[in-house]
DNA sequence: TTTATATTCAACCATATGGTTGAATATAGT
DNA sequence: ACTATATTCAACCATATGGTTGAATATAAA
């Protein structure tokens, strides 16, 4: 069986669970930016911005290099991974109604096949 | 570009924050169970576990099948689907470091390997 | 009908969350 | 030295979260 540490999960999904860290990782992807450039796109203040980032760093989601008074962020995404692992475990449940899904749809096209040979 | 619902996104990482919430889904992915069975493990009050079947079933991650006075409770795992599609834009980010550690790897084996032929 | 069981509801509490504003701190530029 | 910029800190506020307890509701069993 996998271990997986609770309180990382709780801090990873906790992490992701907010549109305004979700948007700012997604700005981390496309390359390292500091505060205010993160903060800029966002309809709030600096500061609420800044907070979001010390959540994302708790959560090993971001990792800061400071620069002199900037303060360059970069997207850390190993915690995901573990959260992707975790979630995985479920797979089959979806899965599994993807394949009743598939059967379905195999189902119709043989007898639509069928009903083309009859032509 | 993929579509994410925002709010679901939220309620289910929300939802998947909380560590008995994350153990009732591994309890329903063995079976489906009634409240009382769900409660049964946790150190908490059967009111608090009720609540958090509340938070999972408004994150459609559980449906409630009524027979009785008994609740049924069933895994229904295809929000987390959308979370893992979410997360899996970050996957290369941290194949990339994997990537990186495997190179890492595998010039060490080639050292030893050498030493080996040295022998 | 009475009693027991399953579940939720309502009120309450402590703490967390997500935001604000103004002050503090640290560094850069002139 | 002075001024401007980058960032955080501190205090505050409203609301959410995760728990409690006791009462209410609905169904099952005697």
């Amino acid at each position: 069986m996998v271990e997986y540490s609770s309180k990382l999960l709780d801090r990873t999904f906790g992490a992701l669970a907010d549109p305004t860290r979700r948007r700012i990782l997604a700005q981390l992807a496309k390359s390292d930016e500091c505060v205010t450039d993160l903060a800029r796109p966002h309809a709030m203040s600096l500061a609420a911005v800044s907070k979001h980032l010390i959540v994302l760093e708790k959560a090993g989601l971001v990792k800061r290099h400071r620069k002199g008074r900037v303060h360059s962020l970069a997207l850390e995404a190993k915690p995901m991974k573990e959260a992707q692992a975790w979630i995985d475990r479920y797979r089959k449940f979806w899965e599994g109604n993807l394949d009743q899904f598939e059967k379905y749809l195999h189902k119709l096209q043989t007898k639509e096949t069928k009903q083309d040979d009859d032509k």
